[in-house]
RNA sequence: GGGCCGGUAGCUCAGUUGGUUAGAGCACACCCUUGAUAAGGGUGGGGUCGAAAGUUCGAGUCUUUCUCGGCCCA
């Protein structure tokens, strides 16, 4: 019998894939029907679903987290579209900051050029041409991954109107008086009179000057130590007169000591981390003491001391703080803190509202808040200190020390830190942060893990500093009065600012005259107008404002914000202040966070270590496709691991689902008929037909729980079994014979390409989202005459209630298993070199149990077993509760459905079967 | 160094309020098929659940310590 008699798969659906070579042709396709218009086109009026990008950096070529984070956004935007939402999704660039400035510096030295001998307005040209440039390239990188989005018409934190609306942003702070005017320390370079950033810094050997300072005990919880001495330990005795608070570690021991010595110390005692009493009684070579009493840091709690300088002036309380980073390493255990000369003591002292004051010039002297002192320059003080704390009987002792010491790269004079003015959003003031922790307990986390995680920030965080002393950025938009140095609020001048930055950008602000931004209410000599710019984070987190406020084709609030679980620090960190302080409320409803990609090892990625799998070369390598199922098939809460064995994988995964499609396609000879699920008469479908509508109604169900909660590794891994256990090596295998051999006509045939149209429906939308490019290759291929179709303008079809058939389920789960028995039994014969394929056995079941022989009997188990005959029969007394013995089959092989009968086979001979 | 999160078969993941011999798919091995064919089917071997101690009649699940990894902070 030749193969021209039975009904082979015939399909176009090429087995190989060739994704690479495939989807930029489908790209091209979505670009000339202009998919994104027609998603709007199609869905105009429905309830929106907005997924607010958060916006990357527009600089650099991006790496695999930055395609995680765009497929996932991707997959979530077209899930809500094909469940019949309109979802829009608009991408965005953050373009401001310091990456970008340094680059054009960078390019600067390269051509031996000097940064300050070119204009203000030129540099920040060359910045926003050089994020320009990658905000294209980056365009044409998430293109590639299958990104649908408003490219045309995507937002910057660097476009005029985003730089007008931050500044009515601020506006608002400023107005409200939580923006207010405080001190921080930066690295200050006193001989070139300027701030130096990071990368600006030199560490070198210094000799500085050491001294034991005591601060006497003045009120405290615990008895024995009243009277006592704190003693301290620093390399700058210059920060002394600036000295606003003493820290302890909490889990450290300390001592109470009595000196025996003669001196200035002499009966007096002191108090000393226990594991630093030996180095310390060695460098102040005390000679003879005793340990009066040993207690831990916890009992701190509630001490005030007294300033050294007490008796010149310095009469008000230094409390003793709780603080994490007093070690054991160097000094006395307790560190002392002049907020306005160290980060550490100025987030200490800030956290414990301690503000830091302007206590040093900018040429290095001492202001008038430094009493006694003033007009000295600090690097001349350390003996002036030195002296006068001799002179107040609270040096225990002091000396030299070489160590690692800032210095600028230019002069190489020594660095300090020094307080500089800079503006703070408080958290307090106005009650924000009580306000951003109602907001977070209002939003939804996936991770739900994730509340907790920024919510610890938010109870903790000091308060917001967003003034840069940089050129790249929004200019901070504040006038002073030079009379009373208060900031100038007028919603006027705000506005006035705005609406000339939405005009021609912020450049003008370094250029222009001041006059220009004041308008004509006030006068520019009566006002200082401020050169800082505004901190990027600031930037971001006022994205809601331009574009979800501005954008007519958005919502606010979002409806997610999905980025790294960094973010939690960053973007949704700084979205929730700004919006919890100009509109009361979170700007979206929910954030998913996830984890960080890492090495097949959980290793994190780097150039180093040789572990970087670029997005590139995935897309070379395997397809964007691939590069989804990683992303879906992994569980995002955590970190995710990715090499080219774990690829290999889902490349493998892929041709399984490939092959499945192939196998409905072929079947059907790529001719789809969409048929409406609703008025189909299932009645009459044969049982294992209607045993497959319920499947699929269980896996839709399934697939809408998983959806739902943003569980998409096991959306996927539910799609993946359901095509290769239940249809590829259950429905499929059994269904051969009957596609193969049986009248082409035939109702049972027809019911089973009905079945299959079904299945190839809801697989093509199901796996849509997931698998952009194959599940559009196919549909292409089945709707030719429907040009600018896509899958993707496509709705989830609803399955009807009435395919859910629980009795049938637990029937054809009986059946399963004796199915699962008869191919041990098969299997058996076969490694005896009895039997090869399972149509040469003939098998014959025994069951226990009446009612499921009952349900049993009505099948014909060689159809679902694939055997040449197969005879059912009851026996109560059976050891087993089925029993399936097989054997040879006799007789010919039948040349059209190959199986083995004595008799020859009906279906040998017919010839209507093309 | 601190805070948070995590470590279940080679891989991706399940594992309900602690309750039988810890599951699935892939991969692997062997076999069959050659009418889904660079496909398809069957059977099977893999895990002392990161380590140790504890609570309990009983722990992958609870507690503590340690270890490894990740993010953030310092």
């Amino acid at each position: 019998m030749s193969k021209e008699h039975i009904n082979l798969p015939k399909t176009a659906f090429s087995m190989k894939a060739n994704l690479p070579n495939k989807e930029p042709g489908i790209i091209e396709y979505w670009q000339k029907i202009n998919l994104y218009e027609k998603l709007r086109k199609k869905s105009k009026g429905k309830e929106k679903f907005i997924l607010h990008d958060g916006p990357p950096y527009a600089n650099g070529n991006i790496h695999m987290g930055t395609a995680l984070n765009k497929i996932l956004k991707d997959i979530i935007t077209k899930f809500h579209q094909m469940d019949g939402k309109d979802s829009v999704y608009v991408p965005g660039w953050d373009c401001h900051g310091l990456p970008i400035e340094w680059k054009i510096e960078e390019q600067y030295k390269k051509n031996k050029k000097n940064k300050n001998d070119v204009p203000i307005v030129e540099f920040r040209k060359e910045c926003r041409d050089f994020a320009n440039k990658w905000i294209n390239v980056h365009k044409d990188q998430f293109t590639r991954l299958g990104v649908i989005g408003d490219w045309e018409n995507y937002y910057s934190t660097m476009s005029f109107d985003a730089e007008a609306q931050i500044v009515r942003e601020l506006g608002k702070f400023l107005k409200e008086g939580s923006l207010y005017r405080g001190y921080k320390p930066v690295l200050w370079s006193t001989v070139e009179k300027t701030a130096l950033a990071d990368a600006e810094v030199e560490y070198m050997d210094h000799v500085s000057d050491t001294i034991y300072a005591a601060f006497p005990i003045k009120k405290t919880n615990l008895k024995e130590i009243e009277g006592s001495n704190i003693i301290i330990w620093t390399t700058t005795p210059w920060t002394i007169p600036a000295n606003k608070a003493l820290a302890y570690n909490s889990n450290l021991i300390y001592l109470v000591v009595k000196i025996k010595d003669d001196g200035d110390f002499k009966d007096k005692k002191i108090i000393v981390a226990k594991d630093l009493l030996e180095s310390l009684i060695k460098e102040c070579e005390v000679q003879s003491f005793n340990i009066e009493k040993e207690f831990s840091g916890k009992e701190f709690e509630g001490t005030i001391c007294t300033h050294p300088f007490l008796d010149i002036g310095y009469d008000y309380d230094i409390p003793m703080l709780e603080a994490r980073f007093v070690t054991t390493e160097q000094g006395s255990g307790i560190v002392h803190c002049a907020p306005s000369h160290g980060p550490d003591d100025f987030n200490l002292c800030l956290k414990n509202n301690i503000k830091a004051l302007e206590t040093v010039d900018d040429d290095g002297k001492y202001t008038k808040n430094i009493i006694k002192f003033e007009g000295t320059h600090i690097f001349k003080a350390n003996p002036i200190v030195i002296e006068n704390l001799k002179n107040q009987k609270k040096l225990l002792a002091n000396g030299k020390l070489t160590h690692s010491y800032p210095h600028s790269w230019r002069s190489k004079a020594p660095l300090v830190h020094r307080a500089t003015a800079q503006w703070f959003i408080s958290m307090e003031s106005h009650g924000l942060r009580t306000k951003s922790l109602k907001a977070i307990d209002e939003t939804v986390f996936y991770p739900s893990k994730a509340k907790e995680r920024i919510k610890s920030m938010i109870e903790t965080r000091p308060d917001w500093c967003v003034s840069r002393q940089r050129v790249w950025g929004v200019p901070l938009p504040i006038f002073l009065s030079k009379k009373t140095g208060e900031a100038l609020i007028d919603d006027e001048v705000f506005e006035n600012i705005a609406k000339i930055f939405e005009k021609e950008g912020s450049d003008c602000w370094f250029s222009d005259e001041d006059q220009k931004f004041l308008g004509k209410k006030y006068n520019s000599e009566d006002y200082e107008k401020m050169s800082d710019i505004v901190e990027v984070w600031f930037d971001s987190g006022s994205t809601h404002s331009y574009v979800l406020e501005k954008r007519e084709d958005l919502k606010w609030p979002a409806s997610m914000y999905l980025e790294g679980s960094d973010q939690h620090r960053g973007w949704f960190h700084s979205s929730l202040l700004e919006s919890c302080g100009t509109r009361g409320r979170a700007p979206f409803e929910s954030i998913l966070s996830h984890g960080f990609v890492v090495d097949g090892k959980g290793l994190k990625m780097s150039k180093s270590t040789g572990n970087v799998i670029l997005p590139e070369e995935v897309l070379k390598k395997y397809g964007a496709d691939i590069l989804r199922i990683w992303v879906a098939s992994s569980n995002y809460a955590e970190d995710l691991r990715i090499d080219y064995s774990i690829l290999d994988q889902h490349a493998e995964s892929y041709r399984k689902i490939r092959n499945t499609f192939r196998y409905l396609l072929g079947n059907i000879q790529d001719d789809f008929i969409d048929k409406n699920f609703e008025d189909l008469n299932i009645e009459q479908l044969p049982d294992l037909e209607k045993y497959m509508l319920h499947r699929i109604y269980l896996m839709n169900k399934n697939f809408y729980n998983y959806f739902n909660s943003y569980n998409f590794h096991n959306l996927y891994k539910e799609l993946l079994n359901f095509c290769t256990v239940e249809l590829s090596a259950f429905y499929f295998d059994i269904r051969k014979d009957l596609l193969y051999c049986d009248p082409i006509d035939s109702k049972k045939r027809s019911d089973c390409i009905l079945v299959l149209n079904i299945i190839l429906n809801c697989l093509l939308k199901w796996f849509a989202p997931i698998l952009s490019f194959t599940t559009e290759e196919i549909f292409r291929l089945i709707n030719k005459k429907e040009d600018e179709n896509s899958i993707h303008l496509k709705n989830f079809i609803k399955i009807p209630e009435n395919w859910n058939n629980e009795e049938l389920n637990s029937n054809w789960e009986k059946i399963k298993k004796i199915r699962d028995e008869a191919n041990v039994s098969i299997e058996a014969q076969r490694s005896e070199k009895i039997i090869g394929s399972s149509l040469e056995a003939n098998i014959e079941i025994t069951i226990k149990d009446k009612e499921i022989f009952d349900i049993a009997q009505k099948y014909d188990f060689s159809e679902i077993c694939i055997t040449s005959y197969a005879l059912i029969l009851s026996d109560n007394n059976l050891e087993k509760d089925i029993q399936v013995i097989s054997s040879k089959a006799a007789g010919n092989k039948c040349p059209v459905c190959w199986k083995i009968r004595e008799n020859a086979c009906q279906r040998a001979g017919q010839c209507h079967l093309v």
